[in-house]
RNA sequence: GGUCGGGUGGCCGAGUGGCUAGGCAGAGGUCUGCAAAACCUUUUACAGCGGUUCGAAUCCGCUUCCGACCUCCA
């Protein structure tokens, strides 16, 4: 691979080369949703994050495996291994089975990540369908020495852990703050130490979602079907681990204890961790009650919305940001993003109407390139390469305009820059985009304004323009003939 | 309380020892029947206080404010 790809490390909190174990095919793992309610804006930005990620991988020409699972067992309310499942509370509130409850979830996470032309991971596993996997890791780690099970429930033994592993490698937190301020253990826990967790858990009578096990009938805990899976499609070493930053403490923190002990090696080379989306300052999630539902932001219903964003437009706000860095949201940040998005997208429309006149250009299309890569390259930096795509829209209009002379081989390269960065890696198409129909029709109308205006009957032209416009429809005119686009 | 990350112009958001990020908004201009778009020019910055340095928004220290994690969340 040509390239010189830097990627930044949760592990080593440092940015590294990236060099893949077995280049030029790329492991990825992403921890994705558990699926007992709807996806809102949060969790759809680590989502578009590791897609232009993935994206990247591909441009640059790797072959990727990436596997994101879905969480449809085992997550229990309060991570201390305590609580009502999840899906069971929701299935009793809804009046549905569990699995109806999965299902009617994981659909809504597919449609909604189609809308913001994600593209799917190879392979999306779930944890009810790797019971047996989850079953025989936690055999592993218990014949490993790393687990205990007490009245039918396995804890992972952090404490025996620690003394051979560093535990908190991926936070670097110390082990005793951590046993200083965890929760007080209530008299009927059975955990040895107070950091111990649940590898699988003894399922209570009224427990719907459960399944035989070695140590009786129960279900698995949150954090083993990642490790089981991630092993089971990528390996027992793969190269990136992903999700969101809240997951690192605790879940990922987990995960590389278990696969230590089960397989005596670090799961994943290069842990990556996509910052939260915040709303007024506070990050964006389900229990504060300030996310956005994906009805409600195309469509504006929402208190703190003013008016209703495309897909688009909000994928592209989110890139405008870096993946590491809190994205604040507003309505005010999303109509900038929005008229941005617009127009990157009017000039993509422009492209095929570009027309060579020059025998030769002096547009230094190549140095423009490599500032695209530069940027993404360093740790997929999607802000700095919307910033160097805008020289390219500068350009293009220029050039539609006649102000800026272009040759054939240049135009060409404009061109293909164009759709590698912004179909391709940053994955934007135009939302706006017609049906042919549409499109003749707009070009007859067009063409009577157009003979209006030749004829001075500026009453006739001006009535056209503003009943498009009370449609939505903008037109503009210049020397090379009249241009719309809906507003 | 512990750990970590931040405070950049009207808004969003990159950058990071010396060279205009970018988008949106504002101002002026070119073009145009008018409008819009486009193009050109342009105003407003790096939380505060010290220190290091020829030079700091960028490094160091202190102060202050904010956030995240340590409890379910991507």
């Amino acid at each position: 691979m040509d390239h010189q790809l830097v990627l930044y490390n949760t592990l080593t909190r440092k940015k590294e080369q990236f060099e893949p174990l077995n280049t030029p095919f790329v492991g990825m793992y992403v921890c994705g949703p558990t699926v007992y309610s709807d996806v809102h804006l949060g969790n759809c930005r680590t989502f578009v994050s590791f897609d232009l990620i993935f994206r990247y991988l591909l441009h640059l020409g790797y072959k990727v495996r990436y596997v994101r699972n879905i969480t449809d067992a085992g997550h229990l309310e309060g991570d201390n291994d305590e609580g009502d499942d999840k899906f069971a509370k929701k299935a009793k509130l809804e009046k549905l089975e569990p699995m109806e409850i999965v299902q009617k979830y994981t659909l809504g996470f597919h449609d909604m990540l189609r809308l913001f032309n994600t593209l799917p991971p190879s392979i999306e596993p779930t944890a009810t369908g790797h019971i047996i996997e989850q079953i025989e890791m936690v055999k592993q780690i218990m014949a490993n020495g790393y687990a205990y099970e007490v009245n039918g429930t396995v804890y992972f033994d952090v404490e025996k852990y620690t003394r051979e592993h560093n535990y908190t490698i991926l936070t670097n937190r110390k082990l005793d703050d951590m046993l200083n301020n965890t929760r007080e253990l209530n008299g009927q826990d059975e955990k040895r130490g107070r950091l111990d967790f649940a590898l699988w858990i003894k399922a209570k009578p009224e427990h719907i979602m459960r399944w035989p096990s070695p140590w009786g009938i129960g279900f698995p805990g949150w954090h083993i079907e990642c490790s089981a899976m991630s092993s089971k499609y990528l390996g027992e070493q793969f190269d990136i681990h992903g999700g969101g930053m809240d997951l690192a403490a605790t879940h990922h923190t987990n995960e590389i204890a278990q696969s230590q002990a089960c397989n005596h090696t670090q799961p994943a080379k290069y842990w990556m961790h996509t910052n939260m989306l915040t709303v007024n300052g506070a990050r964006m999630s389900k229990s504060a009650g300030n996310g956005f539902l994906p009805a409600e932001l195309f469509t504006g219903s929402h208190p703190l919305l003013d008016r209703g964003y495309s897909p688009m437009a909000v994928r592209f706000f989110m890139l405008q940001a870096h993946y590491r860095s809190t994205l604040d949201f507003s309505n005010e940040a999303l109509d900038a993003a929005d008229k941005g998005y617009r127009r990157l997208m009017n000039a993509m429309a422009l492209l095929p109407k570009l027309m060579a006149t020059a025998k030769k250009s002096d547009i230094r299309i190549d140095e423009l390139r490599d500032r695209c890569y530069a940027a993404m390259n360093d740790d997929f930096n999607s802000p700095v390469l919307i910033a160097e795509l805008f020289e390219a829209v500068r350009m293009i209009n220029s050039i539609y305009d006649g102000k800026l002379a272009v040759d054939e081989p240049i135009l060409e390269a404009i061109k293909l820059l164009m759709q590698h960065f912004v179909y391709d890696v940053l994955g934007l198409i135009d939302d706006q985009a017609d049906s042919d129909d549409f499109e003749k029709i707009m070009e007859v109308v067009i063409s009577l304004r157009n003979e209006a205006k030749k004829n001075k009957d500026y009453t006739a032209s001006d009535r056209i323009r503003e009943g498009l416009s009370a449609m939505g429809i903008q037109l503009k005119d210049s020397k090379e003939g009249t241009l719309w686009n809906k507003i």
